[in-house]
DNA sequence: GGTTTGAAACCGACTAGTAGGTATGGAGCT
DNA sequence: AGCTCCATACCTACTAGTCGGTTTCAAACC
C-alpha cells in the first residue's frame, strides 16, 4: 500500500523486494537478501512484515501502485484521441525495454507464476494489480472502440487482456535471450494490431 | 534428451520434475517433492543426476522433446495450406486449455523466469527449447509470407515470436486467475491478427 | 544349466548448512 | 512510563547433497 505513513525502512524494504524478487524470484529470495538491499536489519523487517508472504502481498501492492503513478503521469494521456492513447501506451512499453532485464519486467507476472497454486493471498495481490492496470488500459479501449469500430465483435476487456498478455509474453523472452529484441518486435505486432482494429482512425488521423 | 537407452526411473523422475515445477515453481520445488511424486528414493535420484540444477536442465529438454513430438503428430501439419497450418495451431493451444492450469501451461515459461539471471545453464535450455519451437513455427509463418504477403515489412521468425509470446502472456494471466478464459480471448485476438497478415489467404481459401 | 562376477540401479539414514522466524533488549520520542 | 523502531543473538525446521550398503541382471565362465 505505501501510504504517506509508512517508515522510511518499510519503503526500503520494499523497493528491495521489488528489485530483488524479479531478479532472482521469489522462492530463491532470502530475507537477508532483501534486509541487506535495503540496508536495514532482520530486526526491522520482522517489525514492519509479519513474514515473508506477507512481505510479497505488500511489495506487489507496492509494484502496483508505482507503476499506476508513472503511467498515469505519461505524456501521452494527453492525447484527446483514444487510439492515440493506446499506440502511445504501447510505443511508451517499448521506450522502457532498456537497461538490465530487472529494471523493466513485471514483478506480477514473474510473482504469480510462483505463487498461483501455493500462496492464496500472493496470487490474488498479483491479479489486483493486473487487473487495475489493464482496467485502465480498458477504458481507453473501450473509448476507441465506441469512436471507431462500435460494432466489432471483441470486448473492450479482451484487447486490454491481450495487450497486457504480449507484454507478459515479451518480458519472459527478454530473460530467455536476455535481450529485450523478440519484446520489441512484439510491441511492433501489437501496435499495428490495435491500429487495424481502429483503423478508420488511423486513417483519419 | 530422454533417449530410448533412458532408464524407467529417469524418465519417471523427468515427467515429475516437469509436473512439480510447473505448479510449485522451481526453487520451492523440493527434491523430497520429486522423488514422492515419482516413487523412487534420493539415492536413486543422484544416481541418475548430479544436482538439481542438472535435473532442471534435463526437465527442460525432456519437456520441449514431448512438445514437440505432441505437436509434429498433431494433425494440421497435414492442411496445404501454410496459413490453414498456422491457424490450425493457434486452435489445437487453445483446445489445449482444459483442464489444471499445471497441466497445460509451458515448463520452459515457467522455469526461465527464476534461472535468467542465477543459472546459466537452465535459462540456456529453456532458451534452445523456445527457440527450438518458434522455428518449427516460423517454417509455416515464412512460406505462408512468400505465397500471400511476399513484400510485408515484417519478418517471418518476427511473428513466430509474437505467436509464442502471446502463449506466455496468456499462461500468466490462466495462472493469476486460475481460469484460461483470458487465454482463450487472446488466441481469438492472436488469430484474427494471423488472418489479416495474410489477407489474401484468407479470402480465397 | 548352474555359478560367478561386476557393474548399474537403487535405497534411506545421515549431515552440514541455510533460511524463516523468535526472543530480548535498548535507543529515542511523547 | 509507554510506544515505535530497530539491532543482535539465537532457534529450529528444512533441504540439497552424501555415503555405505543392497538388489538386480546379464554376460562370462565352468
Amino acid at each position: 500500500m505505501t501510504t504517506a505513513a509508512d517508515h522510511h525502512s518499510k519503503i526500503k524494504l520494499l523497493d528491495a523486494a521489488v528489485r530483488i524478487i524479479r531478479l532472482k524470484g521469489y522462492a530463491a529470495t532470502t530475507l537477508d537478501d532483501i534486509c541487506q538491499e535495503a540496508g536495514v536489519t532482520k530486526g526491522s523487517f520482522f517489525h514492519h512484515f509479519k513474514s515473508k508472504d506477507e512481505l510479497a502481498v505488500a511489495a506487489a501492492r507496492h509494484f502496483s501502485n508505482c507503476a499506476e503513478q508513472y503511467f498515469a503521469l505519461a505524456p501521452f494521456h494527453q492525447n484527446p484521441d483514444p487510439v492515440q492513447r493506446l499506440l502511445g501506451y504501447v510505443d511508451l512499453r517499448a521506450k522502457m525495454l532498456a537497461g538490465e532485464v530487472n529494471e523493466y519486467t513485471c514483478l506480477l507476472g514473474t510473482l504469480v507464476q510462483e505463487a498461483y497454486a501455493t500462496k492464496p493471498d500472493i496470487r490474488a495481490a498479483c491479479d489486483l494489480g493486473l487487473s487495475q492496470h489493464i482496467d485502465i488500459l480498458t477504458r481507453d479501449v473501450e473509448a476507441a472502440k465506441q469512436r471507431y469500430a462500435p460494432n466489432a465483435p471483441w470486448s473492450a476487456e479482451s484487447v486490454g487482456c491481450f495487450i497486457q498478455s504480449v507484454l507478459q509474453g515479451s518480458f519472459i523472452f527478454a530473460k530467455a535471450r536476455h535481450d529485450p529484441a523478440i519484446a520489441r518486435n512484439n510491441l511492433a505486432h501489437l501496435r499495428s494490431y490495435i491500429e487495424q482494429l481502429f483503423r478508420p482512425a488511423v486513417q483519419t488521423g
